[in-house]
DNA sequence: ACATAATGCGTGTATATACCCGCACCTGGG
DNA sequence: CCCAGGTGCGGGTATATACACGCATTATGT
């Protein structure tokens, strides 16, 4: 019985392991998984706000700000005044642009390593349900 | 075409956006999913030592440690010395007992939502596929 | 028995994450 | 014009998480 499993135990558990992994194959290029997500965010978008770029990464504000300040410091995100006095917009340096297609290389070695343990079937049924939680 | 997506990046916002309903859920009780779910390991299990707790839930064992102070302090679990004594044990107080039993019911209706979100067959999908990544 | 290796843990350090609170700043209604 | 309410953000605080390092203890090989 499945019943008595708590799925986001199962969840948080997988994210763990699974964000090792990523981490692992990123190791040398300066920025775990985390980051390297909130790159790829940023390349996406265009110019956004903080809470804007929080919203899209279902994120807390205040937990992004944070996590933004950590690649601030290295240089990889810069954050510029909007033409509202309130809020601020977040930029991807080309140190951060660099970085990013540097570390894609191990990135998609990690991915691959993920999709040949699952299949193609599977991982595509796998992000479709994880899209139905968030 | 799904080759792009970061499984991990959509691993991790499912159990960020889930963890927050969980602890929502539990709000009222003292304790959140991550700790729900230690204490739920610690019942079942048998005086683990704090490694084989960590291994069990696939967290590293500094952080496991580190979760502990948090619910020792709360009176929720004891730690004990082990017969070696390099190693120490993890024993469910009686008030943890009791605040795991309180909670339950909160929790099974958190879960109880999920399911509705999912349904029966696709959560068991979806539970599998996580075990695969554990 | 002794030296070496393995085991179990705690600490230091860093990042990720969330909630609450308060401060600016904008926006509408009067 | 002004004031109430909404918006955007940072800081305070707390927990979760991991890795590297070191210390004490136990196990092992000769």
């Amino acid at each position: 019985m499945l019943t008595s499993e708590c799925i986001c135990t199962h969840l948080r558990r997988a994210a763990r392991g699974v964000s090792r992994h990523y981490d692992e194959a990123l190791e040398g290029f300066g920025i775990n998984v985390a980051q390297f997500s909130l790159l790829r965010h940023l390349r996406r978008l265009d110019q956004p706000s903080i809470s804007t770029l929080a919203e899209a990464m279902g994120l807390d504000r205040s937990t992004l700000g944070r996590n933004l300040r950590v690649l601030e410091a290295d240089g990889l995100v810069a954050l510029a005044e909007g033409q509202d006095l309130r809020n601020r917009i977040v930029l991807l340096s080309e140190q951060g642009r660099a970085r990013l297609q540097a570390a894609e290389p191990a990135w998609e070695q990690a991915q691959s390593d993920l999709i040949q343990t699952l299949g193609e079937g599977q991982r595509d049924e796998l992000v479709r349900l994880l899209e139905m939680l968030a």
